[in-house]
This record gives structure tokens, sequence and C-alpha cells, in this order.
DNA sequence: TGTACATCAGTGAACGCGCGTTCACTGATGTAC
DNA sequence: TGTACATCAGTGAACGCGCGTTCACTGATGTAC
């Protein structure tokens, strides 16, 4: 089944792979078709021999983004876990660390580009509302299994907005303070056992 | 001190008016110098009888919206209060509302600008990470008096990723009651008195 | 009150530039016999 | 194994377009006497 890729193939992943990376450190409208070409090492005139269009790019990117997002966090949460932390503070401390604050480039799509995306084409917001849904599935798979239903989309929320405001702050001491204080609030309000107060 | 304001500055204000509304509601790069002109009545020429550059235009527009926002929910706070409401609660209800969710260009600006931000020059960069204060401080102002400190920084952080995920799941049930949820988090969490569990 | 002139807000044509997209072509790879 | 040909990935010039910015000009407003 999964036979060699072909050489066309290993490009066309190349180009994704540059793409997600340019995508999260400078935004829907940061990312050109000819820079991109530029950075796989190739000339922008092959382009639509790979993407129908430039939101057709968008739109793969973002997925890739996504994914490469998710493999790296679950590769630091084993190893948060295996140091005896429980899933969710695995999961918080690193959404929420110095390194994610400092590299959107290789971390959260949806935190790097969450304001940008209601306003993209059909595809890519398909694409985006899928991102934001495998987000909160992750979060849900390491809350409480008691946890009323909702929990899981707000902490993905509370997740992506102290992110932001920590980015928009700076990344600085003042950025910093504010990412260990969230991540502080989601461990005592969430870790199991909860809290008392139903 | 406040002597009626001159021909070109009704033009300025109206200018930088027109310009918060389209800023929010089709973000940074979706603000061109001669659509707001247009939009403002005007033609593109006069632009740089008035600001330095586009980006000039950007920061002032900023903190125009910003303080666009606050007022509007000010006015509806007031109303919530009447009612009987808690500051918090009202700031809540109308922060995570779904006429929030319906009209970005009326909004809260960190909201609708967040993950664009920090890609911006240095001069709307400033002016953004002053929103962010500002929108922090009209939450620390509603808080209880003995909330720790950062408090407000995490329900700032909450109350803008609550509405930026309500935002990309679409303003459709699947995001109206996301924002009911987190309304309701936020109340049981941060209303006082402060439940139990430090 | 009326005339002459200076000031000033706004006009519209033009500029250089970078963008997404198209397309005729090239050179390498793979297949047929 | 070797030759002839077809396929195909990638090249680079060109396109139409919209952008931010500049600038010589116009027509209205305000001031001096």
């Amino acid at each position: 089944m999964d036979a060699a890729p072909s050489r066309k193939q290993l490009t066309h992943d190349r180009i994704v792979d540059t793409a997600a990376r340019a995508l999260r450190s400078t935004g829907f409208h940061g990312i050109g078709v000819a820079d991109i070409m530029k950075k796989a090492g190739l000339t922008h005139g092959g382009f639509y021999a790979h993407f129908a269009s430039r939101d057709a790019l968008l739109a793969e990117a973002l997925e890739h983004a996504g994914e490469d997002s998710r493999a790296r966090l679950h590769k630091s949460m084993a190893a948060g876990e295996s140091k005896g932390h429980s899933r969710l503070r695995a999961l918080v401390d690193n959404y929420l660390s110095d390194r994610h604050l400092a590299s959107p480039e290789s971390g959260c799509p949806v935190a790097a580009l969450a304001s940008e995306m209601p306003r993209q084409a059909d595809a890519v917001r398909d694409a985006a509302a899928a991102r934001v849904r495998s987000l909160i599935a992750l979060v849900e798979s390491v809350l409480p299994a008691d946890a009323p239903a909702g929990t899981a989309a707000i902490v993905a929320s509370q997740l992506v907005g102290s992110l932001q405001v920590a980015r928009m702050l700076g990344d600085n001491a003042q950025g910093r303070r504010h990412l260990a204080a969230a991540r502080q609030f989601l461990l005592e309000r969430f870790e199991s056992p909860r809290p008392a107060g139903r």
C-alpha cells in the first residue's frame, strides 16, 4: 500500500512542509506562491502542477501544520508522563511553554492563525474548523472522564487565548509571567481530583 | 479647549472611524488605502495629507476600535447592572454574546485581530499591546478585589479565546453553544463569593 | 459690504512593484522492442 | 544491452491586476483692506 513515494510526491510534500512553517510564522497573507517555491528549492512556474490554486495549498498546509503540532505535543507529553505528570499537566505545560511562545512556526496553527481563519476561502475555513476540533479532541483525551460536556472546548479556548495574549504582550518577562499564571490556573482547576463546587 | 473641530479634523475622524470598522471585519491585510478613502467618501490621493503612512492609519484605527468597543461594553454593562447583575456577569454576558460572535466589525479588536498583531509594524504592535492591557484592566475592574494577581489576564484570555474558537466553529448552533458554556464556566468560577478550593 | 489674494482640503493621473496565474518549452526519467 | 520514443517534473518569461505612494493641480474657504 505505502509504496515508495514518487519523485513528484516527495516534491509536493516538501512544498507543503515549507508552507506549513511559513504559514504559522507569517500568516495567511504573508505566504506567497513564489516565496514558498523558492524556499522549497524550486521556481514558481511549477506550482500549478502541484496545486489547483494558492488556496488549495493553504488548506493543505494548515492540515499539515496541525498534524505536525499534534505530533510534537504528543512526543513532549510522553516525556512529561514518563516523569510522572498527569496527561493534563503534560499537555498544559507543553502548550503554554516558553518555547511555544517563542516559536509559532513549529507550534499550534490554531493559536498562530485564529483571528485570520474566519476570513479565508471556504476550503481553508473547513480545514481550520477541523484543526479546532482536533485540538478540542486532544484536550478531551487528557481531561478526567467525568468532566461536564463542553469542558474540553473551554480549556482549549483558555490555551489558545493565553498563548495569544502572551504573544501580544511580547516574548519577554511579561508574556512569560502570564503563561506561568495560566498554567497554574488550569492545573488547579482541572487536574483530577476535581475541586469542590459542582 | 475643545473648540469646534476643523473641517480637516472631521474628515480625519471619519477616515479613522471607517478604518476601525473595516479593520475588525477584514483584518490588517484586508484594509487598503483606496478602499477606506472611498468608503469615507473621498479619493485616495488625499490620504497622505492625513496620515504619514498606511501603518500610521492602522495604529490609529486600532486605538479607535478599542475605544469604540470599550464604550459599547460599558453601555451594555450598565444595562445589565441595572437589572441587578454583578459587574462581572454584565461583562461576560456581553463579551460572550451571540451579537459579539456575529459582529466582529463593531466588537473587540483584540479578539478580531489577535493572531495578526505580532506580525505588524512596531507602531501597530505598540497600539495592540495597549489594547490588550486595556482589556485586562477592564476585566480587573469587575473582578472581586481579593482575586490573585494575574487573574484578570487569565479571564481576559478566556474571553478572547472563547470568542475566537466560537467564530472558528461558525456563527451557528455549535458556536453559540460554546459561548454559552464559556459564560457559565466563567461565572461559576469567578463571580464572588468565590467557590471553595483556593 | 465688496474685492483681491493667500491658504488649504481634496482630486485624479501616474509611478514602481509584487502578486497569482498561464504557458510554451527543456531536460531528465522511464518504457518498448 | 542498446536505441528510439513517450512521458513527465520543473523552468522562466509573460500576463493582468491591485497595491502604497507621489505630485501637480483645482476649487472652496477664509483673511486683509
